[in-house]
DNA sequence: TCAAAAGTGTTATCCTTACACCCATGT
DNA sequence: ACATGGGTGTAAGGATAACACTTTTGA
């Protein structure tokens, strides 16, 4: 503690930085990914990736934007930063063109029309992470993971806490990067053998892997997404202007990855105020016709932490 | 929406990457940010930062930690990445030497005894955030505060909410980012007529000002640990191996900015089992003696969010 | 004996959760 | 007429917030 008074002023050493993106959307009720076709790795999903080109950009967000409306054409409402990656892990497989290079992920939001999902290279989340879907109770892949993971955790003290923890009944929602973390330490995740740190394990690999560490940033992404929910109106980036609470509904549980009851999220939504009727109804529901609603934006002025605390 | 297949694979352009800390201590009652006292611009505080070289160490946090232990020689125990700042604004100062480095926030938790406080160059975090600290009711500072926000306020619409909602007695305490922006955007802090983004207001500056932009980070901090709190047992990181719990309120309240209910908070310490006893007593308590806790590590293991939801 | 801080008991209120039924429409 | 989803009322339980008083020690 004795010499802290000096800040280094050495010339900083040049990195390349990359920034990829999380592009989310749902739609009906499936949360979707924007997917890139990587053209190396034998063809595994990816997360739109570009490079940060410091003379052009101002601001890393800026330069993000720039090169998704370009790639995409639609230009992203909610952007989010989450995490700048700078593990060598991310580049065990690339052939060590570039050992270090260092990423900054980030989450969008953003809204696609029934017939553009495919065609624009949505996915559903769930491909690659199928375990994070509870929305009809326990998922029944986990008949097949629990075992693998009780496997694992028998060979040290502490990993049984942390799987029933992650894992079951109770298990909190939001944390789907913890979750995908063990799944790669257990090594049931292809892309904890292909960084070579952990053995291969008996058994079928766990969801669909992606390109480098994209995945993890996807799992950060959904964790965010999740939490941010609860505080923050961010779900009405995913709705068109105006929609029925069922809808609302359907969005909310899409993101979440379980069900809600109705009737409570129904008050919820009233008591706080961040909807009005628009005082159209829709006909399409095959039952009664919805009332239709739109968000109010005034609530982001008003109130301190408004979301959907559900 | 239609070339979304194509995955940017052009060389990432160099930049240059810096780590910054806030390192943060609370010594007693007082909360600590650690400085270094900067050679140049004019000698304003600094937080502690260095290169990230990406050939000597496999990971950021690596790298943090290695430059921190040799700057400080003190371990840091908990470190957490904060964001990712690329503005332009950064270095409006610094003779445009380097326009677009890149600077990776973190905040990291340590212990400080004492004496060290001071000759390490820990200084109290209201000194450079004045308006932050509750404790003893709504601070002084507002009443000059206040009135300039207001005459701010009156130039534009939607302003005197902004600043009712993060200044007022409902203020969320955690947004502490928001709050340092909207007095940079106002022009009551030095850093903004320094970054040449806004013209000077007449009166003084708001707290003290800090090299660079790591003001900003620092709010960061602060505003992250004050959220951590409630969901993370963070505190612990804070406090000696054992403590009264009057000790830990007064760390947590430290942190926090505002007072906390005495029973119920120690009711809600009991509840979350987050400590035990050590079957020790303090004696140099001042009144009746005190009895000590340890912190339960264990609890990471058992409880899905725990920490001190005040 | 008294100041100073430790430590406890109880109540009112709000929020969360759960449950079950009726309503309006298109087919 | 009936299937389908839309829409509501109410009650139990738990968490939170507010209150004021007793206890134990060092000086």
């Amino acid at each position: 503690m004795s010499k802290a008074r000096k800040t280094v002023a050495a010339p900083l050493l040049p990195v390349e930085l990359g920034l990829t993106a999380a592009i989310v959307a749902v739609n009906g009720a499936r949360p979707l990914i924007l997917t890139a076709r990587a053209e190396s790795e034998e063809g595994r999903a990816a997360l739109p990736s570009g490079p940060f080109d410091p003379l052009t950009h101002r601001t890393l967000e800026i330069g993000l934007r720039a090169w998704v409306a370009e790639q995409t054409g639609a230009p992203m409402g909610y952007v989010e930063q989450l995490y700048t990656f700078g593990d060598r892990g991310r580049h065990a497989q690339a052939g060590d063109v570039a050992p270090h290079a260092v990423s900054v992920g980030y989450l969008a939001l953003t809204r696609v029309s029934q017939r553009a999902e495919a065609a624009a290279g949505f996915r559903d989340w769930h491909e690659f992470f199928p375990w994070e879907d509870w929305r009809e109770g326990r998922p029944a892949i986990l008949d097949a993971i629990l075992p693998r993971l009780d496997a694992w955790a028998d060979a040290a003290p502490g990993r049984a806490e942390r799987v029933g923890l992650l894992f079951g009944e109770r298990r909190d929602e939001e944390r789907t990067l913890e979750r995908y973390e063990l799944l790669y330490e257990a090594g049931l995740v292809e892309e904890a053998w292909r960084d070579g740190r952990v053995d291969k394990k008996p058994g079928p690999a766990l969801g669909a892997a992606m390109r480098l560490d994209h995945r993890r940033i996807l799992a950060t992404a959904m964790g965010r997404l999740r939490a941010k929910l609860k505080y923050r109106p961010v779900v009405f980036e995913l709705m068109p202007p105006s929609f029925t609470l069922t809808a609302l509904q359907r969005t909310v549980e899409a993101v979440a990855g379980r069900q809600i009851h109705k009737q409570n999220f129904r008050r919820l939504v009233e008591s706080t105020d961040l909807v009005e009727p628009t005082g159209d109804l829709a006909h399409q529901t095959g039952g009664r016709p919805a009332a239709l609603y739109r968000f109010r934006r005034a609530v982001v002025a008003e109130r301190p932490a408004p979301g959907l605390r559900v």
